[in-house]
DNA sequence: TGTAATTCCTACTAAAATAGTATAGAATAT
DNA sequence: ATATTCTATACTATTTTAGTAGGAATTACA
């Protein structure tokens, strides 16, 4: 499982969001301040919302807020909610991705990897990091 | 943890030569036949040979095999001997590449989840997926 | 001694993924 | 009205991945 910086960034934004749980909106200029890309950020926020695990408010004063207590959020619905594949290998989604002749006895192994990953970041609720 | 093609192929090779473990040397050409690269495959066991986890031996009937049992390898020893970076997520590594203002509290996490993914890795032989 | 089979070494390249940037539009509080 | 904020889509530069290519060095064997 490789975490991209759209999962990266997605994971901050929820700290932030869940640090100011019950302050209204929250917008992405506050989160990001000068040193990082609003655009960047506003396309990943606009993921996790497409997703349902924020919610936005346009015009002035507008931002985005957590739809329910950070404690119900999971570290993994976050990212799987940003990154295209969780997967530690690509030929567990594509099978065409393997040319190598020999009965390929490994495909076991990254299904259980993948399971112990996902358990890992389903336990892990945001509460944790915050 | 992301599995490259290149792990996966080292993975599938070393499970040949398991296979074929105190029958002396078997070349790139057997292992792969006609299906795949030989110059891809050549390219991974001159990694995993380097790393000192394989015998070579050139010319004629010449090719690799194990240097020890199948059971005392891992699959970590294995894939980390071909992958470049074995981290979740680059950020480990390198502290240049997050750019974003506010605290990173996410750092444990990629630690916790790397340490996860080894263990299970570690535990994992050779002879598990033979 | 010649030849075929094999590893070894280095450079190159095409395709895909990543990490943003850019531009314009729509909604809203004041 | 206006400034602020999200929304949508297209574009681009960089990096990574997944090989390919050519040839040199080594060795068994006839």
């Amino acid at each position: 499982m490789r975490i991209s910086s759209k999962g990266k960034y997605a994971l901050e934004l929820m700290v932030y969001l869940g640090r100011n749980y019950g302050k209204g909106s929250i917008s992405i200029s506050e989160i990001t301040g000068d040193s990082f890309s609003i655009k960047y950020m506003e396309k990943i926020a606009g993921l996790l919302n497409k997703a349902g695990l924020i919610k936005s408010e346009r015009g002035v004063e507008g931002g985005y807020k957590l739809v329910k207590d950070p404690s119900e959020y999971s570290l993994f619905e976050i990212l799987n909610a940003v990154e295209d594949n969780m997967a530690p290998i690509k030929c567990v989604l594509d099978d065409d991705a393997c040319k190598i002749k020999i009965t390929c006895k490994t495909y076991p192994i990254w299904d259980e990897l993948y399971e112990i990953e996902a358990k890992f970041l389903k336990d892990k609720k945001l509460t944790d990091i915050l």
